[in-house]
DNA sequence: TGTACATCAGTGAACGCGCGTTCACTGATGTAC
DNA sequence: TGTACATCAGTGAACGCGCGTTCACTGATGTAC
């Protein structure tokens, strides 16, 4: 007992990110001994997993999340000061996994800049497609003011810098055109987010499997890539 | 009394959209002599206006609307089943709004097809951030279940395909890449919803004023229309 | 023109609901001497 | 080692609230004869 508290204990002093950015993706894991240590994260899993339910944003209230700790509704406001606290919590632990996703495909060998251009495109809409409500949230659906987290905005800015380095880097090599790398990254986070939430909104219908809409989306990405103008022949 | 009511039945049964496309931009109109004839519109025309205020999707309640109309909040299950179907109509509303915009953007004379795109791209943008809460709802962050509602899917495809027209005029002058117009217009409206959707969350921090933005998102939309890549020199 | 009836827009009381938040509390754990 | 005290995570009852929806109703307007 003393035993496995310890080491609940030790487990709330670390980041959740790293650690759980894959079993985010995979079951909600054990729900016994929370409690003491590690409702914290408990909170927040939860709160993803009844997001990930689908039944939309309103469907997410802290009874709920606390119930589904195993919790007394009340024990939330020990480790959050209102609901929004923990909507910032739960935005904030997103960008961290995307963040971590992105990494991997950035981080990924491969000589050919558009291909890694578009992957990276990719991997951002399906990120969007697997966990939209969730996307919701981070991309302000829940009014969330964000200013009021700082964290989530370092969060958020992180991820945006990780694009920011790959035009830089792309610039440098002479593969992306010259100017402001700022605004270059800008218009590629605009596209990929734009496509993303009008798949997630239903206004792309995605007739056909996941292959079609990946290609879709990769159309689309590459033609911010290529431009839309014709090229003077 | 009796001719009145004549003239309001009578306004009932065109379309608001054409003669209040100004209108929604100015102020509220006459709070009194709603009924009979015109609640429909009035409540719509409430939302809107409620929507306006800027306190989120969440404060747009029946109630709020009925009471803002100066009616009994029963009084709305007159004219929709129910308060989905009120949100429908909103958006709708939204979709044929912001297609009379394009219209008048499209219809401009000009010689100059780059110049055209930039204003079309950035009176979309305009359109979201004046219009922000009502924006939410036509691009699904009410959850409204579209397929539900035929007209409101025919209002948002009937503004896609003006921008679909567009990229196809484009073609046939060579000014625009060949290739699937289908699949060039959802790039553009893609990053324009991106871009759009950005400066709504606060993402893209909007320091500076209107001009800046404007500049900003000009520069984002330029970019798609010269391609993201290096030109080969 | 007058009467009887149907239609239908709007009323207001009532319902049950889940919500966020507060409060005084309990009981286990950690700390000082 | 033992005692007294502080800390602090979680409890559960209670609050007031606004909500969407239902229901039987009223009263004005339109229609048929």
């Amino acid at each position: 007992m003393s035993r496995r508290s310890e080491i609940t204990r030790k487990a709330s002093t670390q980041s959740i990110a790293a650690p759980r950015a894959r079993a985010l993706a995979t079951e909600g894991g054990d729900r016994q001994s929370y409690h003491v240590g590690n409702l914290r994260e408990s909170l927040i899993r939860e709160a993803l997993s009844i997001l990930q339910e689908g039944d939309g944003l309103q469907a997410l209230s802290l009874r709920k999340v606390a119930a589904a700790s195993g919790v007394s509704h009340t024990a939330a406001y020990r480790h959050f000061d209102d609901k929004n606290a923990l909507l910032a919590a739960v935005a904030e632990e997103g960008f961290r996994l995307l963040y971590d996703y992105q990494r991997e495909v950035v981080a990924e060998a491969g000589d050919d800049l558009t291909e890694r251009f578009l992957n990276l495109g990719w991997l951002y809409v399906k990120f969007t497609i697997e966990y939209p409500q969730h996307a919701r949230i981070m991309f302000g659906g829940a009014g969330l003011e964000f200013k009021a987290y700082p964290a989530l905005v370092a969060a958020a800015a992180k991820t945006f810098r990780q694009l920011l380095e790959v035009v830089r880097r792309g610039q440098e090599r002479g593969i992306i055109a010259a100017g402001s790398s700022k605004h270059l990254a800008l218009a590629a986070w605009s596209i990929v987010h734009g496509v993303a939430m009008l798949v997630l909104d239903g206004q792309i219908r995605l007739r056909g499997d996941a292959a079609d809409i990946e290609q879709t989306v990769k159309s689309v990405i590459s033609t911010l890539f290529h431009g839309l103008a014709a090229r003077p022949a």
